[in-house]
DNA sequence: GATGAATGAGATTTCATTCAT
DNA sequence: GATGAATGAAATCTCATTCAT
């Protein structure tokens, strides 16, 4: 369709790519990155599938794009981590600043849990582990306790999990996040007791 | 013929289905349900597509046979403590042997963690939800804290997740299933202990 | 379509591969390679395009499996040219066998005379590029003088491009291909004569 | 705004023109028409396709340009040479002009050479068969000898073919052309010397 | 218990072309 | 003289599925 008949549908000038974003990632999310063709995105967008090749080489640049966009205030987060004291401080300050970070860029999270597999085949499944492995690497002391190891492992672990875990319970999101934070506030607190969790 | 009519004995000579079960899940686990097609289990296998279909009625049929087949433990299990007393001792031996059926079954459960988007469109996900909330049924109690509800899900889930949680980390298996089983334990039981986590 | 209603079609089983390669060079030699789409090819035997690639991996896999059926005869000269002495005799019989087999694959090489750019870049190029080189090192000598080289290399392109060389030329196909094959016999005899040619 | 009206003087400013012309035919050469895409060609220029566009009406409209530009000497040679006498020396003349005119048009003809069935597709087809048809009117007798006739066809086409006939051979360029062109030359000759070559 | 042959639907991708600016 | 955005058509290929044998 799209003949310019009534106008309107010619405000969207210029951030074609911008929705053909959206709503991919809306249904990547919803349906999985396999499942979900080109055509459905075309169709929702009323253009033609030709015109998201225009904005985009492959369905992979499509994804990859969303992730290089919307993880770009976490990676700052860890870059400025990494060049902060290794401090229980430092590291409450991240678990607050990257639960942030989640919520702002929930649908692409939900997206990357939701389809672990797909997501290691493509090109983002190395950048991410590149940068869970720069997070690990501020949060968990290799020498400490394995426990204590798996505490903060398991924090940052809850904060990733918690946006879509507590999807069933009822209550308050703004709740249920804070809570969230504050159980993996928890985990990284003990974890820097020393082991005393035993 | 050897055609199964009662499904009790499947197992008892021409072990295709068997094989198709194994190699099936391998391929599921490691590339995605979706991007892994019948052509390529046939071809693993050594026997034509049509083969398959003389096992399995659908390709979905063999995933949901695959989940009935390796959660039937985990069904028990859940079915056991629904009848028992919600006590603390009670859910500490449930995240105890929950915890080993889910090494057992590590491979199915790899697979559906991290193609969560496929679960969900097929039968199975149903299926597992209701597990799930039986398990949650009986380890969160409602009335309690917010906070402690997080940490009874933040168990299972911990459960859940430590199996590839710790693949990046060094040390011996058996001690990181140890280390993970301890953490989860915790959990339950400092939400037990009444909301004063801190 | 291809319903079974009436048996017209029913007596070519098991012949699908054989008239896939008929009509797939019938009109790559037609219309070329790259211009001919499975779809063509597929609606003329009617049969669905599916089908074509139950029998061939890809559209490639066609055109090489043409090249390798015709070009056996070929092969099998030349093979037996390598371990001849290369006498004026021995070269003299192997254009005269040589242009024999040239018209019984003449579709396959009209194809591939008027598609160079094509079978350059398929797999096809190389080895036929291996069965020149294999003829050229029976005909020419590399220490003769170049004009003679010329003419030998000359000899056996003459017999490549007679078949279509002489197409617009009227007179009885069979006396043409007499003709093709004196002048070819002829430069060959020449350039053994030793290069007085002129 | 520097339209051409007339003709005459494309390569007065703004060489676009001349430059496309230029990276078309290398890679109509290299890789086929067909296979050469107007965005491969845009891109190696570094401009748009679009801009292919304001230039030539459609991509046949590319190869027709080059055609029309580059085989102008041998239609002018052609036209010359059919208002001479068909003498042996005019023939000889011929042949030693066209080979330069061949040289100059050199990758021209080796993608014509080598996409025939393209050409054959696309208006140049006409004109070309046109043009050897003028040529071959010139150089063959239809009252002479059958091989005789062969031998005129084949001088021709010997010079067609030199071009790339030679290129696997060693030795000095300038030196094989000299060498095709004397076989040419050849040719020509005996076939006037009325069928002695039997 | 399995194969060989085929299908219908649909996927990703590419292309020549257009047109308002 | 050229670009940015888009389209319609088509291409190659893959997949789950069916069915007669």
């Amino acid at each position: 369709m799209g003949v310019t008949m009534d106008g309107t549908k010619q405000q969207r000038r210029g951030n074609t790519r911008q929705r053909i974003q959206d709503v991919a990632l809306e249904l990547f999310a919803e349906q999985g990155y396999e499942k979900t063709s080109l055509r459905e995105i075309a169709e929702r967008l009323d253009v033609t599938k030709a015109a998201l090749y225009y904005h985009f080489k492959t369905k992979e640049e499509i994804i990859v794009s969303l992730f290089a966009d919307l993880t770009k205030p976490m990676e700052e987060l860890i870059d400025w981590g990494e060049q902060q004291p290794h401090t229980l401080a430092t590291k409450q300050e991240i678990v607050r600043r990257y639960s942030q970070a989640l919520v702002d860029a929930a649908p692409l999270f939900r997206f990357m849990q939701e389809n672990q597999a797909t997501v290691r085949e493509l090109r983002i499944g190395d950048s991410f582990k590149d940068r869970m492995r720069g997070l690990r690497d501020i949060f968990v002391d290799p020498d400490a306790d394995l426990v204590d190891q798996v505490r903060c492992a398991s924090a940052i672990f809850t904060l990733h999990a918690g946006m879509f875990l507590l999807q069933d319970l009822e209550g308050d999101p703004e709740k249920k996040r804070a809570a969230v934070l504050e159980v993996a506030v928890d985990l990284v607190t003990q974890a820097h007791k020393g082991g005393a969790g035993t």
